[in-house]
DNA sequence: AAACAGGCCTAAA
DNA sequence: TTTAGGCCTGTT
């Protein structure tokens, strides 16, 4: 089990989470999980992240293996809400031992030793479904910019309001200015579904396309109710999960199952897209029962995904 | 410049 | 129940 406490780090004060195991803050963030992190070098060689989670401006870096310090973090906050987003209390060799016992294939027992640092976030529900209604027939680079102007049209500017120095920009300029805010779009909370409603013109100056009639669909059933996410949560059943995201308009298996497994924890989620389709033909002579993987099964996908994207080439 | 990018919808067999 | 086109936009 990891263990935290308070430091300080450039000068001001800090939270360190030690004893993580071989958690990689890199592999967790730059899997393709998430979509609203950014990346800053720092001057001592190591990156650090800056991402939005809820209505907070985290920042976390690693300087060292089983190690991430979380700079300018309050203790209550690193309590409520970074150790549940990166998933500090999951212990990610028992998962990476759970998956090597579900299966015969030693090409997935190596790709899971590979990926062992890699952690399943846990996103908000709504941003997942938003999010991953926006990657489909999209690239990567894309989709983050689409995300990024959206929360910058409707979001609160949390490098503002909370008088941070932290985004990426304002450390060049000296402190956070609005005009530059906007412009680089990355410290902004993510709109909620009714903030979308009362002005969807909002999303079109990102362009996202086709897509936008299924974002508004969303946006529509999870107001009213018609999808409630608060009832999704509570099922805790990957079955309801499926059926019920598959009703907004844009969802099929694997928005669905994305959005299952990154937004409402369902870690046996499996989603298969063009990547996995690929691996699945290439190392296990077409088909793969991913039921028989266990209750780590989306863990399992993404070994495989982060395998064949970074170890192959 | 045609094809493709971490799909889904609709229409037609 | 399965299959083919089309779809916004940006990049190569």
């Amino acid at each position: 089990m990891f263990k935290k406490f308070e430091g300080e780090f450039e000068g001001k004060s800090a939270i360190y989470a030690v004893n993580l195991g071989r958690y990689s803050l890199k592999d967790t963030m730059e899997c393709g999980q998430c979509f609203r992190y950014e990346r800053v070098s720092r001057n001592d060689g190591t990156d650090e992240y800056i991402t939005v989670v809820g209505d907070e401006l985290i920042r976390v870096a690693q300087s060292e293996p089983g190690e991430l310090i979380f700079p300018e973090m309050t203790s209550e906050v690193f309590e409520r809400v970074a150790v549940p987003y990166f998933s500090l209390g999951r212990d990610l060799e028992a998962v990476r031992q759970n998956v090597a016992e579900h299966t015969d294939s030693e090409w997935l027992r190596h790709a899971a030793d590979f990926g062992s640092g890699i952690a399943i976030l846990s996103q908000d529900p709504w941003e997942t479904i938003i999010s991953f209604i926006i990657s489909q027939n999209n690239n990567i680079p894309r989709i983050r910019k689409i995300v990024r102007e959206i929360s910058a049209e409707y979001g609160v500017n949390l490098s503002i309001q909370n008088d941070y120095n932290s985004c990426p920009l304002s450390l060049i300029e000296g402190k956070p200015n609005e005009n530059i805010c906007k412009a680089c779009g990355r410290c902004y909370t993510f709109p909620s579904a009714s903030d979308i409603l009362d002005r969807p013109e909002g999303l079109l100056p990102s362009k996202p396309g086709f897509r936008y009639g299924y974002i508004l669909d969303a946006a529509e059933k999870i107001a009213s109710g018609e999808v409630d996410i608060a009832k999704i949560k509570s099922e805790n059943s990957y079955e309801y999960t499926l059926e019920t995201l598959k009703t907004i308009k844009g969802i099929g298996d694997k928005v669905a199952s994305c959005a299952a497994l990154f937004g409402f924890g369902n870690l046996e989620a499996f989603p298969i897209d063009v990547w996995m389709k690929r691996a699945i033909d290439t190392y296990f002579g077409g088909k793969l029962d991913h039921t028989a993987l266990g209750p780590y099964a989306g863990i399992a996908q993404q070994y495989i995904f982060h395998y064949i994207r970074n170890e192959e080439k």
